[in-house]
DNA sequence: ACTTAAATTAGTAATCATTACTAAAAGATG
DNA sequence: CATCTTTTAGTAATGATTACTAATTTAAGT
């Protein structure tokens, strides 16, 4: 895998975003820095880096798959609120019961759906 | 909500599979009782029965969307073995410390990804 | 049952996120 | 630097899903 000017940047948006961008937003951010970058290269290293473990795919019901950064030992999940859409991050341990152990786990991808406080308040 | 011949066979069909199929092996198996059922009346009807909490959509990298039944008291969730592709079935508890008391948790979906015991063995 | 209004369907066309393709440019290797 | 490999920009193609529409089916009230 060779490193390009190109793939560092895509890694660096991902990783200094705190929202959850999806590539086009991705793509938006990048072209600041390099105009004429294409989407196609954002779309396939989003995948290089998603397929590498340096970031996280998520997906969501009706919605462009967003892209996370992701360091092991700070492992989040997610909540949905699905009245205003927005994804908000949880950190905290996971506990799953019964996964048999001729599995090898590798990852996990949690995310928890329901109504959000501020949605709550306007009902 | 009309009840209509097409979305009662598509809740069936969900229902009574033990495979996670997909919206276009749903409609082949449709196709056997009703031959000129649309594609798109499939789709619809998931997407109705999704949103009434009558069936569960699964998304998994790189594959098209899967449903799956969905029955109160009986939730459970997913192993996706990333080598060969299938999808387990998982059944017991998921513990989830930090979730805020502010948010409404309504329903999760959570995949662990990894690599089944049949695929270990072929390394 | 009949009548009317509303919802759903089959079939097809359109959408849109993502991938594939290709010649040119940039990176790696020695 | 010289060569070989990988990646890129730009565009075209793909494919899952949704939108559209006239015809049919369902629901609700008499």
């Amino acid at each position: 895998m060779s490193k390009t000017k190109q793939k560092s940047l895509i890694l660096d948006v991902v990783n200094k975003s705190y929202d959850h961008l999806n590539a086009y937003q991705i793509y938006d951010e990048c072209k600041k820095i390099i105009p004429n970058i294409s989407l196609g290269t954002v779309y396939r290293n989003l995948n290089l880096l998603v397929n590498n473990g340096n970031i996280k795919r998520i997906k969501i019901d009706g919605e462009m798959d967003k892209f996370d950064h992701f360091s092991k030992g700070t492992e989040h999940y997610h909540f949905h609120c699905i009245r205003c859409g927005k994804l908000y991050d949880l950190y905290g341990k996971v506990i799953v019961s019964s996964v048999p152990s001729k599995y090898e786990v590798l990852d996990y991808e949690l995310v928890i759906r329901g109504i959000c406080d501020e949605c709550q308040k306007e009902e």
